[in-house]
DNA sequence: TATGAATGAGGCTTCATTCAT
DNA sequence: GATGAATGAAGCCTCATTCAT
C-alpha cells in the first residue's frame, strides 16, 4: 500500500522506542524530580543503553520537555475548546461552566496524569533553571497563555450571569490550585500503590464544592 | 542554672548563626529544588565558608530537614490545639472549625511561608529518595500524624453535627490539597516580586468556598 | 586477464567510493585535526553511513593512513628521482638542483594539497601517539628515509661544487620546514577561501632566496 | 612586613600550583594536541585531582588560553617595539631590520618554547572550531594584529631602503612561515631529547639566508 | 572556630565501533 | 553491499564532603 513500507515499519518502530524512553523517563523524573534523575536511570528503566538515549532525544532537556509539553498543549486545547463554548452561550449554568473548568484540567490529567505533575515541579522547584533557556521560555508561554484562558473564560462565565461577581484571577487560582494541590497529594499518598478511584472522587468533591460555591 | 556566661554568649552566637544558614539554605533550595541546591551556592548565600556549613549541619539532608521541621512542628502543634478545642465543645459551628483548619495550616505557614513549599517539594519528588533513611521516615511519620489529626478533626465536627456528613478523607484532601496548591501557585506568580495580599486574599476566598459548602 | 567482467567494474566502484571517502576524510581531518574530527561527520561528508565507512577503512586510523601515505609516498619518489638525476650529473647548477628539492616537495603537494598539512599535524602533535603503533612506525619510517634521501642530495650538490658548504642537515631543515611552515600559514589565512596564488607566489619567493644564498 | 603575611603566602602558593599545572598542560597538549589531551592526563601529570584543575582554571579552553596567549603577547611586544625602533630611525641596515624580526620571533619562543608550536596547532588544526567563542576570537584578533605589525615593519623598511622591494606580505609570510616550520620540525625530531642548539643554529641560518636575499 | 584547598564519586554527553536487517 | 540502531568506553565538568592550617 504505501511506497516504502520498510520506511514505515522503521518509523513506527522509532515512535515505539520513543514512547518507551519517555515512558522510563516520566517515571524516574517523578520519583527524584528533574535534578535527581539521572539519565544513567532513566536509561536502566527504559533498558536501552545512555547514547541510545540521546538518540531520540537530545539531551535531559528535551526528554522532560517532552514529557511536558503535551500535557501543557491538552490542557490549552481544552480550555480553548471551553472558551470557545462559552462564546457561543454554549453553557447555560454556572455548574456546567465550572465543570467545562475541572473538565479541561482533568483532559490534561488523562493525557498524562504524571505529567502534570511533572510540570508541577518544575515551576515549583524551579528546576526551569536548570533548563535551557529555549525550553524553559516556551514552558513559561504557554503557562501564562492557559491561565489566561482560563480567566477570560470565568469572566465570560461573569458577564454572562452564571457565575456570582468575583476576582476571576483568585478564583482561577483557587480552582487550578486546587486541582493540581489535590492531584500532588494523592500521588503522594499512593506512592507506587495503584488506584485512582480515590483521587476521583476527591477532585470530584473539590469540584462540587467550588461550583456550590460560585454558580448563581 | 548556666554553666559559665561565656558559654551562654557562644550558645547565642552559634544559634544565631545557623539561623543565618537556614535562611540562606531556605532561598538556594527553594530556588532549585534539593537535588538542584548546591552547597555551594548555600554558602555563598550565607557569606560562610563551605566547611562551616558543615560545622553547623551534618550534611546537605540534615540542613534541608532543619528546614522543614518546624513546619512539620507547627502544624503539628495548631492541629492538636484545634483538635483540644474541638474536643472540649469550643467550636459554636462548621465554619469555626473550618477557620480553626485554615488557620493552622495558615500558622505552620507563617512560622517559614518557604517551609511549607520545601515540605511539599520533598514529597512531591521524592526527594526523600536521596535523603538518608532517617530523615525521611521521621518526615514521613510527621505527616501522617498530621494528616490523622486533621481527619480526626473532621471526623468530630461532623459527629457533633457542624459539618455535612462525607468522607472525611476526601473533605481534608481537599483542604489541604487546596491550601498547599494556592500556595504552591502563588509562590510561582510571584518569583521573586514582594507582596503577600494576593495570597492571602486568595487563600481566605478558598477558606470561604469550603467552609461555604460543609458548614451545616 | 580479469577474471570476470562483473567483479572489475565492481572493484571500479568500490574504489570509486573510497576515493569519495578519503575526500570527505582530508576535509573533516584538516578542520578539526585528527582527534577532533569524528567519524560522524566523515560519513555525514561523504554521504555515506557509518559502518559504510568501515567497509572500506579498518578504522579512523587507517582512514588517516590512507590518506597521508600518498603524500609520503610521493615525496620519496620524487626525492628519489632528483637523488638520480644528480647522481647522473644532471644538475648544471645549485639552482636547478635547489629547484629540483623544491619541485619534490611540490608534487608532493600537488598530489594531495591537504594530505601534506596532514602529515604534519600528525608529527607535530603527536597524533601518532594516538593512532596505533603500525600506522606510526610506518609513517615514522617514511619520514625518516624522506629526510635522509634529501640530505644527500644537499650532500651530493656540495661536494659537486654547486652548493656553499654547509651543515646540510640544517639546509635541508631550513628547506623543509620553510616549505612545510609556509604552507601551513597559508592554509589558515585562507579559511575556506579559495585561491592559490599567494601559495604559489609565497614559496616561490621562498625558494629564490633560498636559491640566491646557497647555490654558488 | 607585609599586612597579611598568610594571605601573602597563599597567593604565592597559589601562583606556584597555577604554574605547576600549566607546566603539566603544556607537555600533555603538546603531546596529543588539543582535542586529544585530556584533563585526566593533564591531572596526572601535575600530581592533582582533576576537580582542583578545576579551581585554577575554568575549563580545558581557559587552560589551552592560558599556555598559549603569553606567546602571542610577547610577540605582539616584541613587535611593536621593533615598529617603534623603525619608526624612529633605529636601524642602520636591513641585516638589522631582519635581525629585529626574528629575534621577536625568537622572543617568543623564549617565553614559551612550547607555546608557539601550541599555537601554531591550534590554528592549523583549526582546533580552535572547539573552543569557546571568546577564546577563539581574541586568539584570532591578536593574530591578526602581529601580522599587520609584522608588515608595516617591513614595509617601513622598504620605504626607507634597507630592504629590496618586494610583497611584504609574501615575504612575512616567508619569514614567519620558515620561523615556524623550523620549529615545529626541530620540535619533532628531538621527542624527548633535549638540546637546543641545533635550533638555534638552523635558526641562525634562515636568519642569515633571509637577510642575504632581501637586505640591500 | 573558620577557611582555602583538595578530592572521590558521579552526571551529562559523545565517540568509535558493531549488529541486525 | 548499505544502513538504522545500539553500545562500551571515555571525556568534561560539578558536587558533597573533608583536610590542614
Amino acid at each position: 500500500m504505501t511506497a516504502l513500507p520498510t520506511s514505515n515499519r522503521r518509523a513506527r518502530e522509532r515512535a515505539q522506542r520513543a514512547g518507551d524512553i519517555l515512558a522510563a523517563a516520566r517515571q524516574v523524573f517523578l520519583e527524584h524530580g528533574y535534578a535527581g534523575a539521572t539519565m544513567d536511570e532513566v536509561a536502566r528503566a527504559a533498558e536501552f543503553s545512555k547514547p541510545t538515549l540521546y538518540q531520540y532525544f537530545e539531551n535531559k532537556d528535551a526528554l522532560f520537555f517532552s514529557l511536558t509539553m503535551p500535557v501543557v498543549t491538552e490542557l490549552a486545547a481544552a480550555l480553548d475548546e471551553a472558551w470557545e463554548f462559552a462564546s457561543q452561550e454554549g453553557f447555560r449554568t454556572g455548574r456546567e461552566l465550572i465543570r467545562a473548568l475541572f473538565g479541561a484540567m482533568q483532559r490534561a490529567y488523562a493525557v498524562d496524569p504524571e505529567g502534570l505533575r511533572l510540570l508541577q515541579l518544575v515551576q515549583q522547584a524551579d528546576l526551569l533553571g536548570q533548563m535551557s533557556d529555549g525550553v524553559q521560555a516556551e514552558l513559561d508561554r504557554l503557562g501564562r497563555k492557559n491561565f489566561q484562558r482560563g480567566r477570560q473564560l470565568l469572566e465570560l462565565g461573569m458577564k454572562k450571569g452564571l457565575l456570582r461577581r468575583q476576582d476571576p484571577r483568585a478564583l482561577l487560582d483557587v480552582a487550578w490550585g486546587s486541582f493540581i494541590g489535590i492531584v500532588g497529594l494523592e500521588s503522594i499518598k499512593r506512592r507506587g500503590r495503584p488506584g485512582h478511584d480515590h483521587l476521583e472522587r476527591t477532585l470530584a468533591l473539590a469540584e462540587e464544592i467550588l461550583a456550590g460555591a460560585v454558580a448563581k
